[in-house]
RNA sequence: GGAGGGAUACCCAAGCGGCCAACGGGGGCAGACUGUAAAUCUGCUGGCUCAUGCCUUCGGUGGUUCGAAUCCACCUCCCUCCA
């Protein structure tokens, strides 16, 4: 895996740096980045986990052709579902775009709503090698086995420090923190100890849009309706019928779960949506807290001051 | 008009004399979070004090009982069946 990250931060920092703009779904970020991109002349940097997949146009609310006609869009739609991608992927990516926006001289545009690709992005992530395909394949075969309990159990012999941090029932953290210790040897906490250099410096402007509450929902809600009147469902159709592993994180859109099993005649179309728009509001609430508690001091703004905010940001 | 069944906290739903402020699920709120993160997991959820405790709750009103969401009577509303 090639090493993330820059040695020099204050590259990060200068005329071709970063500016970062995180929220909640639906919250209008996407419309943000562009009027930004075309004011500064940037490049749109997607930071959002599930709009890297091809399969997923519709249902991910990725910027549409038109809008990346407009502006330099990167990371969207790179990502074939039938691969699992992970932070550690992205970061990858994510430094090759900064390395090239930077030539460029051309500030990149951050966008997206997953919290732990920025605070990856913000300081850095974890040195950790591949996992060799069969250690994977066997500890979540054990998983599927055994149960998470007998995971941790094993856990706590091998990385009891990991153990101890993590809840029994936590089945993705306590695979992780095996398959670790298991393919190196090594704690996962020694691995996030010696973690690699951020890509992106403490002085990139940055802001947490953040409409209120019951406005993010009833938008949330509208938009999934649009979603479906503009060909959402035909897009879970074809994504089903590749007939993939549903383990596979774009298995797990919001939305597409829902929309599979009314495709499989579970249930009608009217009870998904329901359950797809629920999902996509609890998925909100957790935004909300990460920014609250995960990523510091970030500058909060309502939608309709973000514009203005960020480019004093960037000008100053 | 007759025969049954049912009304439980925001919703669904258990309980069928004390161990019930009342199982469980949903929703809501809060929280955790380093390679699946739109994932995964945790706590709280009648009020007041928030430790022991106290107060108000199980359609309504009475009653039986040391004690009732749980038993009895009447009333109100809902459902099914027969007319």
């Amino acid at each position: 895996m090639p090493v993330v990250g820059t040695k020099d931060m204050s590259e990060a920092q200068d005329a071709g740096g970063a500016i970062l703009i995180a929220g909640p779904t639906a919250s209008g970020k996407s419309a943000l980045a562009l009027a930004l991109a075309e004011r500064l002349g940037g490049v749109i940097v997607n930071a959002d986990s599930m709009q890297v997949y091809r399969d997923l146009r519709i249902i991910t609310a990725r910027p549409t052709p038109d809008e990346e006609a407009r502006v330099s869009h990167r990371l969207y739609g790179h990502v074939d579902a039938a691969v699992n991608s992970s932070v550690g992927r992205y970061m990858v990516d994510a430094a090759a775009v900064l390395a090239e926006t930077r030539r460029a001289g051309r500030p990149a545009i951050f966008v997206g709503g997953t919290g732990l690709y920025f605070k990856a992005l913000t300081t850095g992530l974890a040195a950790v090698p591949p996992i060799p395909p069969d250690i994977r394949a066997g500890v979540r075969e054990r998983l599927a086995r055994d149960g998470v309990p007998a995971l941790h159990a094993e856990l706590a012999r091998r990385d009891p420090a990991a153990a101890a941090r993590l809840n029994v029932n936590d089945r993705t953290r306590v695979s992780r923190a095996l398959e670790v210790v298991e393919a190196t040897g090594r704690p996962l906490a020694e691995w996030q100890r010696d973690g690699l250099p951020p890509l992106v410096g403490p002085s990139a402007p940055r802001l947490f849009l953040a409409p209120d509450r019951a406005a993010l929902y009833a938008r949330i809600d509208a938009r999934f309706d649009a979603m479906l009147g503009s060909g959402g469902l035909e897009e879970a159709r074809a994504l089903a019928a590749r007939r993939l592993d549903p383990a596979l994180p774009a298995m797990k859109a919001h939305g597409i779960p829902w929309l599979m099993r009314h495709l499989a005649g579970e249930m009608t179309l009217e009870a998904a949506a329901r359950q797809a728009k629920l999902d996509t509001r609890h998925y909100a609430k957790r935004q909300f807290t990460w920014f609250r508690h995960q990523l510091g001091e970030w500058p909060r703004a309502a939608p309709e001051a973000a514009l203005e905010a960020l480019i004093r940001a960037w000008a100053g």
